[in-house]
DNA sequence: TAGATTGTTAATCGATTAACAATC
DNA sequence: TAGATTGTTAATCGATTAACAATC
């Protein structure tokens, strides 16, 4: 029988939760001890109603009158997120894209550490991206194995993803961050993310020319 | 009077646009000339009414007991996306990833040239990235009037996000590609879209806990 | 006590999915 | 003609927003 979700939070909930932990962090860092929605609705220009209800999968209880205590929800937060004790990372494809993510500092502070890279090519095998090793990968079964690495992020060329992803399967990691525009074919007890920055790139193209027609029609009356 | 606009797609059509592009570039590649809705639907998983209505907005028709034009259909996706005729971008703030993106050369597939990366560190000022050279922010607004250019890409740290966002507005930028948790304060007329990395590890971790959570209660049973 | 803010329950909105007629 | 596939109209689902009682 399939167990009944404990009440998931919407995946729009998820996505907003960094945003809130991102701000509340500033607002600990000032000495701010408590915060209301409303407050929080004026920084991030969501809804008031709409910070009420993502805190609340949170788990945290609020004060009437008075708000959240900064400090605890925080805790609540990353607690939520899972980002309190710190996940290992492999990330296979030492291009521009992958030494990026190789260096990003961000991370650290949202519980994944990027343990080493991986690539093909033997001119950047051995060699060290921001202070992280690159290994060949015939090393990365192996290595993921005695190290018990559950993530592997994907920034090789869209043609190399699938068979990346296979040897991951295989490796045994069980969550996969995909940079490429590939829709991966996974068995189901692997969760695929994938960040596709030219989904982005569209919203804003097509944003950008709206602007533009709204503004024609404006003009023209 | 507020112009009523012309029946816009929904924001996750949009971003579902680049996939549809990749596959069909793919079946372009090998020679195929029609493909149907369910065809696409296998390769990408998603439902096959949702590929009819996504496609219905970029105006194409296709024909029953055939499906579309491989060729016209790519077309009107880049019409659609106005990826056909290309914007020309500036990128403020090369770290490691601002240099990344420097040196994405996929952006060139989407309508999209980063024309050179502008920072305030003098050590990189004057250097290439990719080939892209790095200036100096003193010399971003002449720049932006000069070359006509819409499209701003911010990958500074967080604290300095908000101060170039306004020296952006004030250049003349139209359209701002934000890859930082900040929340841009601008004016109406400009356009910001948030690419946040932290959003997809959140939903990342997130899964992998419920798929966890899942599997223990399985094997409980 | 008065009033601001939380959290719950209901209403609305928008996207996805289903059903089916039109058509090549 | 028969049948696969499109495109339209309706139903469902889920997230956001609104209304309001509870509470400090």
């Amino acid at each position: 029988m399939k167990n009944q979700k404990t009440r998931v939070a919407p995946i729009p909930t998820v996505r907003r939760m960094p945003a809130y932990l991102h701000l509340l962090k500033q607002l600990a860092a000032k000495g701010q001890e408590t915060v209301s929605a409303t407050q929080i609705t004026e920084e991030l220009a969501f809804e008031s109603i709409q910070v009420r209800k993502d805190l609340a999968f949170t788990g945290i209880v609020g004060k009437p009158r008075v708000g959240y205590q900064v400090k605890s929800l925080i805790k609540f937060i990353e607690d939520f997120l899972g980002w309190n004790n710190n996940s290992d990372a492999f990330l296979v494809g030492a291009g521009c894209l992958g030494s990026a993510l190789l260096g990003y500092g961000a991370f650290q502070d949202h519980g994944l550490t990027i343990v080493a890279g991986f690539d093909t090519d033997p001119a950047k095998i051995g060699t060290e991206v921001y202070g992280k090793e690159i290994l060949g990968m015939d090393r990365f079964r192996d290595l993921v194995r005695r190290m018990h690495v559950r993530i592997g992020i994907i920034c090789v060329p869209a043609g190399a993803a699938q068979r990346v992803a296979d040897l991951m399967v295989d490796a045994g990691i069980e969550g996969i961050w995909n940079f490429t525009p590939v829709k991966l074919k996974v068995p189901e007890n692997v969760v695929v993310q994938r960040e596709d920055l030219s989904s982005g790139l569209a919203v804003l193209s097509v944003k950008l020319a709206a602007m533009q027609t709204d503004e024609e029609s404006v003009t023209s009356e």
